[in-house]
DNA sequence: CCGCAATGGAACATCACTGTTCCACTACGG
DNA sequence: CCGTAGTGGAACAGTGATGTTCCATTGCGG
């Protein structure tokens, strides 16, 4: 670690803060910062007290995305397997990332961070592809930077679905791995 | 007509605003009238005398918005040919909606509006999914709902692929429509 | 040439959000 | 029991967007 720890009252707060700031930001990216402390229970001078100005607090909740979408990607074993089950995987795991979906996709020019092209490995994805279009489970007509395109859109299809109607995450998830499956899938 | 006529002038002025609006609001939904009325090559006195506050300039937005949604849909004749065929269409179609393709992603509360809810007309849609099912030529599995989810999130990942991406508007519709149709067919 | 429609710009009050300071309160360990 | 860390609230000035008013300019038809 380079920087200090943080006492455990001081990280509780903080992730409570980074995990509001998510929720609410997803729904609404131009929410006040005073919204933002209310979502997470605290005061706004709190707030300030751990994030200055609101571009550090945007800055950590990139830093928490990075975070998360990497852990995903580490639990979706990409390595063994087909590439479309490897796929498959990796879109069972990214669904998980709930609201932060619909953060990516509701404020993109966040993704546009510097943070995230570098620490964000973009290059196992395409390594999952590469892999696909070889073993002949992946349409080679699609390209690997097309296909992430389709893959975030499905995953923020299903997570806006299951805020719109009455249906289970189960269930939903079924639906985009399903239409993911068919859209990869090479034409007979 | 309910409401007077205006000159031509006007009517022309007016739709140089809200072009502008969906353009710029496209790209920040929260950006500011001053921005908007620059866009439109056009004074902010004069863009508030056609629309007073802010909410009159996106309620007029969302009117453009449906109306250009309708004239698409009847443009696609979705009363022949299979479901899927007519679903192709559609696609097609509404991915030449262009920018308003990205607002009503960026901005979903705008769609939540009433005037879009009672104008625009899903049940076109929800009908031409009920004959692919029936025709075999969309996997029952997959409801109407969730496909109309599906379309749009697939149209939404081709327009911002095409703005990030060096590859012709064709080529692009091409990679939509192939995505589309995999995620559509039923299953073998 | 006159008058009207349409426009742009300047100036203004208002408002919400922001970032900051200061003070009071609570909890917890020594 | 005392000191400190962590916190919340009130108050404040600065800033940018908003909505309005007023005036000057342009262009076009009668």
């Amino acid at each position: 670690m380079v920087t200090t720890e943080e006492s455990g009252s001081r990280a509780r707060t903080r992730q409570a803060i980074l995990q509001a700031a998510i929720e609410v930001l997803s729904r609404n990216p131009a929410a006040s910062l005073a919204e933002i402390a209310t979502a997470a229970g605290v005061g706004r001078t709190t707030l300030h007290r751990y994030f200055a100005e609101r571009s550090d607090l945007l800055a950590g909740v990139v830093a928490e995305g990075v975070t998360r979408l990497n852990r995903a990607t580490r639990r979706a074993r990409l390595d063994s397997g087909s590439g479309a089950e490897a796929l498959h995987r990796l879109c069972a795991e990214y669904f998980e990332l709930g609201d932060l979906l619909s953060l990516i996709f509701a404020d993109p020019q966040l993704v546009a961070d510097p943070a995230w092209a570098t620490e964000v490995c973009d290059d196992d994805f395409h390594g999952v592809v590469a892999r696909g279009h070889a073993d002949g489970s992946i349409d080679p007509a699609l390209p690997s930077t097309w296909l992430q395109s389709v893959l975030w859109a499905q995953l923020y299809a299903g997570w806006s679905y299951l805020a719109e109607h009455d249906v289970s995450r189960h269930e939903v998830l079924g639906l985009v791995t399903r239409t993911v499956a068919g859209a990869v899938a090479l034409r007979r």
